[in-house]
DNA sequence: ATGAAAGCGCTAACAC
DNA sequence: GTGTTAGCGCTTTCAT
């Protein structure tokens, strides 16, 4: 592959000269540039960016962490992560943890090893050191849709949790129900927590406690639609009737949710806007000096459809 | 960040002997490697893999090019090839294309000039130069799910797609319909024009021809589950019941595909398996000489479940 | 306006 | 066993 120095040789000048028509500094004669030109043009030459980087000390590329990529709710987010990202020249590299310790950390230190620029974590594992390791290297963090965690150095892209679960439990409250249950996480995510937390929270605000067993429950706030989806999948294979029978709530509003076989009640969560802001963030901290340290709450609403009526 | 000369420094020996110890070659005598090791976890050094790459000319990346990762068959492919990348050791470049011919060539030059040591192609627009671009730079290619294209070199990874609509169209014709349509990809996918082919086949073997009004056809056989399934919700919004007036066969069984409320009769395609697949390849392709020059065929086979029904 | 030379952080001969 | 010396392919002063 035809190399920088390859290119001077057949163009008759220097290396320099050759740098400084390829990035558009510096002043070149206007016939020199002719000749560089065609002679890059003639080879195909593509200059290495691996050696740029080297020299720039900085990869232009970013990481992004994700549980589970098959979820859509990430899918989504990774399209927003990439096209923030492809607009300002930067590549992604990611990462599929399914929430696992060992795989997130290894996730992690091939990140810094590659010399990411910043990294994006779509979701981790309860007591993950993922965003201590990266942050210690020196890597801008943004955390998105994870909430808080002990450490004030990463930015933050997350839905208004608690007023999301307020509004999903005032819903079914408003409607009759008060034995509700919720649907955790089969992966132990950090997210998980805080949205039973706020669940229950906002339970607790109407003198509710939770309900613990599926089967007694009049209706059941999931973790995310995926979840939702399951539920009603098992529940109606048993004969249980959606929303007959049992109500029921998810979080993201996946393009499914609104398929007419379904018209899953939702909270709708932008997830390609939460990436596509997350990754802006995490590449703006990287240009500057270092941490991000900036916080944003997305609009979380909640979108009624017909998985959740008056208990019969 | 430490770097190699600064644990040299450190632990008092030469840049060679770190080299050594890191990458755990040449003999090292004990004490030395234990001065070393110690400055290395003092320092919380990690060797900057972007020198490694320019050194070896090989970066350890290869790239993925997807249509729309928010189908749930490319981000299960995405899965794959990750997993396949991962195990050995490669990080993955993702680029989301839409099938756009300027976003594809813009995908295949990114990843020239990142010296990518393999791409794997998860889907491309009907002329796209993208494949030719990237063969010759030199690097292999590998197309999974996207069928023949008029070049030898790059490798290829498929569904039987004969095979699977002749039991698409055996069974729907077996079932008693004749007026049966097509649900064409919505982007200009090269994969879409094959499987209508294939389709077009099987109907024309039993002296049939594709009915191109949606609203006479009797069954509709789609290009992938999301089509299948976005036909369902627009059909039976405007009342026309599924499989009760229309039967409809999808491609690919996404995990929805089975859900209760669905249950729509597929092909089954393992896009995991296939990314994995194509992923071990291009970087088996990559170690050694160039070019791919392997395809494998996956079995598509037909899973009937209720969307498809005799004709009313 | 152009070129020479040093250096980015590492590996790979080859000495010692 | 360990150190020295060249590069890998580029950018970047600094001369000229």
């Amino acid at each position: 592959m035809a190399r920088l120095v390859d290119i001077a040789e057949r163009a008759g000048v220097s290396k320099s000269t050759v740098s400084n028509v390829i990035r558009g500094s510096a002043l070149v004669a206007e016939e020199t540039r002719r000749k560089v030109e065609r002679a890059i043009a003639e080879t195909g030459y593509r200059p290495n960016a691996i050696a740029r980087s080297l020299q720039a000390r900085s990869s232009n590329a970013i990481g992004l962490v994700v549980p589970d990529l098959t979820n859509p709710f990430f899918a989504q987010l990774a399209v927003g992560v990439e096209r923030a990202a492809g607009a300002l020249g930067f590549a992604v590299l990611t990462a599929h943890t399914e929430c696992a310790a060992e795989t997130e950390n290894a996730a992690a230190l091939a990140f810094i090893d590659r010399r990411v620029d910043g990294v994006v974590i779509g979701g981790l594992s309860l007591g993950a050191l993922l965003p201590k390791l990266l942050l210690d290297h020196g890597v801008p963090v943004v955390l998105v849709g994870a909430g808080e965690i002990d450490d004030a150095r990463p930015g933050v892209v997350d839905h208004d949790t608690d007023a999301a679960m307020e509004a999903v439990v005032r819903h079914l409250h408003d409607l009759g129900h008060r034995r509700i249950g919720f649907l955790a996480h089969a992966l132990r995510e950090h997210a998980g927590e805080r949205r039973r937390l706020a669940f229950e929270a906002a339970l607790a605000r109407r003198g509710l406690r939770p309900v613990s067993t599926e089967a007694t429950a009049t209706a059941l706030v999931a973790h995310d639609d995926l979840h939702a989806l399951a539920a009603m999948d098992r529940l109606e294979r048993a004969g249980r009737l959606v929303p007959d029978d049992v109500s029921i709530v998810g979080f993201d509003d996946l393009p499914l949710a609104s398929h007419q076989r379904i018209q899953l009640t939702t909270v709708r969560a932008d997830a390609a806007a939460m990436g596509h802001r997350a990754g802006a963030m995490v590449i703006t901290a990287a240009s500057r000096g270092r941490p991000v340290a900036e916080r944003e709450i997305m609009p979380s609403p909640l979108v009624i459809r017909a998985t959740t009526r008056a208990p019969g």
